[in-house]
Order: structure tokens, then sequence, then C-alpha cells
DNA sequence: CTGAAAGCGCTAACAA
DNA sequence: TTGTTAGCGCTTTCAG
């Protein structure tokens, strides 16, 4: 590929000038610029990115920080990021750590690195300490909350959504209810759902609290693990619309009536959820993406809430 | 930050050492190796990648065009190519078009530029004449199949893939079968899609062809205008389980029995199908991803078919 | 084994 | 309005 000084050559000018065409700067002559132009129309050159990002130091092109590539919600908050993109012409890269704390670090540096001008961290596994000293090289924004003034927030009260789920459960007349959840006990998620639970039924039983719950399969065993018990719970809270899917799937194959006899709640609003008639709440995990984008790109370290709302369908 | 000069200035060595330890280069003794990577650590040093991509001409990133970043198909590769780019070390950036022409090909200038060591392309909207000129300046590999010997494949046949489903709904006895689409008939698959049916069961007529299905409610609006029409169609291929499901969720407020009244084929093996008990075709799209970036970091133009499944379950 | 120096391709003072 | 030139931060000959 040509480079500026043969376009400059050909075209008689000086790289300075070619660089001027190239970045729409006044004070050119009409006549160097369209012979400019014209070279570098036949020559089908482009400016080498590499060289320009160093020098100007950025590169319109911002990180999301992933777990899992293929989990409900991170998706949605990564197509929101997406869609907001579009708009700004910055490009996304996305990071998938499966929760590993070295990969998470490698991938803040690359802020360090000048690769990317900013980072959205969906969900992240080191804590705050050593996440704050990258801020120093380029904004972080969060798709949760924290109070530390360095870092942006989009983010949902998921302790207030919780809490009204479990508050509506026992207004239904529900005390012996039962919740799922994703990955270990060190996750933000899991210990506002606990805290929200404690303050509406009291102590949760473990028998009645299932862990790794991701997909359809996972809601089945959930399913059956749960209404084997003795002492059966009345609700089931999954953490996902999928895995109140699959806990839908085992009641029906056990003819355990739904809501009659058990009560489902989903969260994320997904198609099997409304294929299911499944009541849900929606965290509006797009639009949480989309504002983070927002936050990133104007590097603001603003604290913003995106509300959730409940989804009315049968199963409760 | 500081930059590669002050390491070395600090570390009481050249630049070309400390570009050697950074580099893990043999042939630098043990006591200058160890003087400069305190420094390093200390100083909390890391390397512009800008200035190293732009000596190195390469970046060892690359970009992959994605029609609609919340439609499931697209998901799919999307995750086949990130589960990839783990292994490797590589990074993946979106590059969401919206079938938009312009757009496509200011991505692929993104090869020339030199940001992209390689472009995964899962639906174009550009003809092969537009692009094949960018596979000087880097590999691009595409989810379909073309005898260009430029371009790597990752592919399923399709064809063969509606064929069988067309033929096995002869055999059940199916002689007026509607069929569902996305966008256009300007897109491959629908073409392709569309042979398959006139081998199987002659001209479709237009009243069981709906277009712009792309949802549970595209589904449902779709089967709503199927199962009204005076002679009903007895089964129905979707282009994918969401729409099936919406379609299901018709059928089933109509009281309309599936699949004895009515037969549903969904496509890609998603949670609502399973939910919903929808036979499906899973075309492997995860795979078809993971073996695309294969293609791309080896800078191979095989032609790679992906085998798809077919689903059996209770819809048909 | 180590360092000096020549770039990689581009932008932006600065001077003209 | 234009050109000269000094870098941006790094890698890699080429000598020693």
């Amino acid at each position: 590929m040509a480079n500026i000084n043969e376009i400059a050559k050909m075209a008689g000018v000086s790289v300075a000038t070619v660089s001027r065409v190239l970045n729409n700067h006044k004070y050119v002559s009409e006549e160097k610029r369209s012979a400019v132009q014209k070279v570098i129309d036949q020559m089908d050159y482009t400016p080498n990115k590499s060289a320009v990002d160093l020098i100007r130091r950025e590169t319109r092109m911002i990180g999301i920080i992933i777990p899992y590539n293929n989990n409900q919600a991170f998706d949605q908050m990564l197509h929101g990021v997406l869609n907001a993109s579009i708009e700004r012409d910055y490009s996304v890269i996305v990071l998938p750590t499966k929760y590993n704390k070295a990969k998470e670090l490698t991938y803040l540096a690359m802020l360090k690195n000048k690769v990317l001008d900013g980072i959205i961290i969906t969900s992240r596994s080191n804590d705050w300490e050593s996440i704050i000293p990258y801020t120093n090289y380029g904004p972080v924004v969060c798709c949760e909350y924290t109070d530390h003034p360095e870092i942006g927030c989009s983010y949902i009260d998921r302790y207030a959504s919780y809490l009204e789920v479990f508050q509506y459960l026992k207004v239904k007349g529900h005390t012996r209810v039962a919740i799922t959840r994703g990955r270990g006990m060190e996750s933000i998620s899991t210990r506002q759902t606990l805290d929200a639970y404690n303050n509406t039924f009291g102590e949760l039983p473990t028998e009645l609290h299932i862990s790794d719950c991701y997909c359809v399969e996972d809601g089945y065993h959930a399913g059956q693990q749960l209404l084997s018990l003795a002492s059966r719970p009345t609700a089931i809270y999954a953490n996902g619309d999928e895995v109140a899917g699959g806990i839908y799937l085992y009641a029906q194959s056990m003819n355990i009536k739904v809501p009659q006899d058990l009560a489902i709640m989903g969260q994320e609003n997904q198609p099997i959820g409304v294929g299911l008639g499944l009541s849900s709440v929606d965290h509006q995990l797009i639009k949480v993406g989309e504002q983070a984008f927002e936050l990133i790109i104007n590097k603001l370290q603003h604290k913003i809430e995106i509300p959730y709302r409940i989804i009315h369908r049968s199963s409760i």
C-alpha cells in the first residue's frame, strides 16, 4: 500500500498538504486539493490507522468486558452498546473474561496501551482497588452501582427490583420461595438477592437456593431438585427466563400446575418467557448498555439508574 | 505514561535492550534483563500498541461484519468467533452494517487501514466484485459458500438442509406448506429456500410466503395471517425458532392443534424451541463462527462445510 | 551481548 | 496558502 509520501510526490505537493486534504483542513487551494484527491483516488489510498492513532493518541475504539459471550443478560448489554456505537462512529471490541481476574486486568491494560479509548465493564471479578488505577489512562464505566467517583455507572437498582418481587410474592401468600442463581456467592447480584430475600422472608433455607443455573437444562434440573423436596417451595424466582423456562418444563412434566401449585418468576424478558407465558422482570439491559456507551464517549462519571419493569404474564 | 526511552534511561541501557526484554529475545544478559524488568514493573510500563502495530504491520484484531446485532443467527456466529478468539489471543471487533452497502465497504477498508488483520463476513449486501479487491489487504472469510478462490468459506449447505426439511414434510403427507423469511428477496438463503421448495412442492403460492419475520411477535402475526387463509397451510417452516414460537402461540390461541392440525418447524435450536417442544434444524452456527475464525488467522481460503442437524421434537 | 541509528506512516508547529 | 521538519513510541538492522 502506498503511503502519504508517495501520494505527496505523485501529486507534486508536500506531505503536509496531503495530510490537510485528508483531514479536511481549510487553507488548501481548490487546485491542490483536487490534484491530491485525484491521486488518492487513483491509488486507492487509505491512511494507516496505527500511524494516525499513534500521533493522535486516540483510537475511537471502546472495549466491553463481558464474562461470558453467550449469556442472555450480557448479550443484551452488548447489543445496547453496539446500537449506540453505530450512531457515533465508534468501533467496539468484545473482551470475554470468563471471570478470570488476570484476563480482566489484561483488558484494562488496553487503556494504557492506547488500544482503547474507554472500557465498559458489564461484570467484574477484580475488586475496585485493582480497577481504579486504570481510570488514569481512560474512562471506565460499569454496569453496576458503585460510589467510587472515578467510575461512571449505568446500572439498575437490583436490590429494589428483587425486593419488589419478593414482596409481591409475599402478598400473594407465598412463604416458601426458592431462588436460583448463576455463579458463586461473590456475585454482587446474588448478594443483593439474598439481602432482599432476608428482608422479606427471613433466612433463606439452603435447600431452596440452587447455583450454577444458566440455561433451560439447568433450570429443568433445578426444578427437579426443588420439587422433589419433602417440603416444596410454592414459588421460585429464577435468575433468567431460560432457567425459569426449564423449571416450568419440569413442573409441566410432573403435572404440577403453574401458577396454582407453583409460581415462577423469570428475568430479562426473553423469548422463551413470552412463549411459555412466564412473568418476568425486565431490567432493560439494552438501555443499560446504550447509556454506558454514552457515558464512556463523553468521559462522564455520572451514576445513571435505569428503571426496571415487572412483566405480568401467567406464571404467578 | 512513560515510554521506552525513559525506561531505557532509568535502567541505564539502550532502547534496543528494553525492546529485547519486552519481546523476550535471547542474547540479553540476565543482569540487564532483570534491571530493565525492575524499572518496567516499578513504572508500571506498557508498550504503546499503536506504535507496535505500526512497525509490526499487524494488530491481532479481526473484525466480524454482522447485519444486525440482535438476531439469533448472527449472534450465534459471533459467539463462535468469540469462543475461538479467546484461545488464540486475538481481539474481535464487531461491525454492524444494517445491510448498508457503504458501511460494509467502510469496514472492509479497515483491512487497508491496517486496523484489522482479517474480516469475517456473516452476511453481506455488496456483491463479490466489490468485495474481492479487499482481499489484497488481508484475508476475508465468509459464512456463506462462494467459489471465488480469494474467499475462505465456513458455511452450511442451506439448500440441502431446506430440501431435506421439505422432503420430510412431503413424506409426512403435507402438500400445502408455508414459509416465513426475514429480509427481501435479495437474501441468498431466501433464494435457496425457494429453490428447495420448488423442487419439492413446485411453485410457492405468494400467500404462503410471509416476509420480515424476526421475533416472536412477527411469528404471531405471520401465524395469524396464514391461519386465516381460506385454504390453510398444514405445515409452516419458519426462518427461526422465535418466529416458529410466535406461530405456535397463535395456533394455540386459536385452538389449532400442533402437530395434528398444523406442523411447525423452526431453525437454530433456540431456547424457546425447547420450551415449546418445537422441531428445529440446527445449523450449528456457533461452529460456523469458530471455523471462520480458524480460517482467518491461518490465512486459509478453504471451503469448509459445517453439517446441520435436524432436531425432532413434537411440533411435526 | 549491546547500542546507535534508521525508519514505520502520519500530524502539527513553525517558518516562509 | 504551502513546505520543512521534528517528533509520536517502537523494532530491527548493523556495527562493535
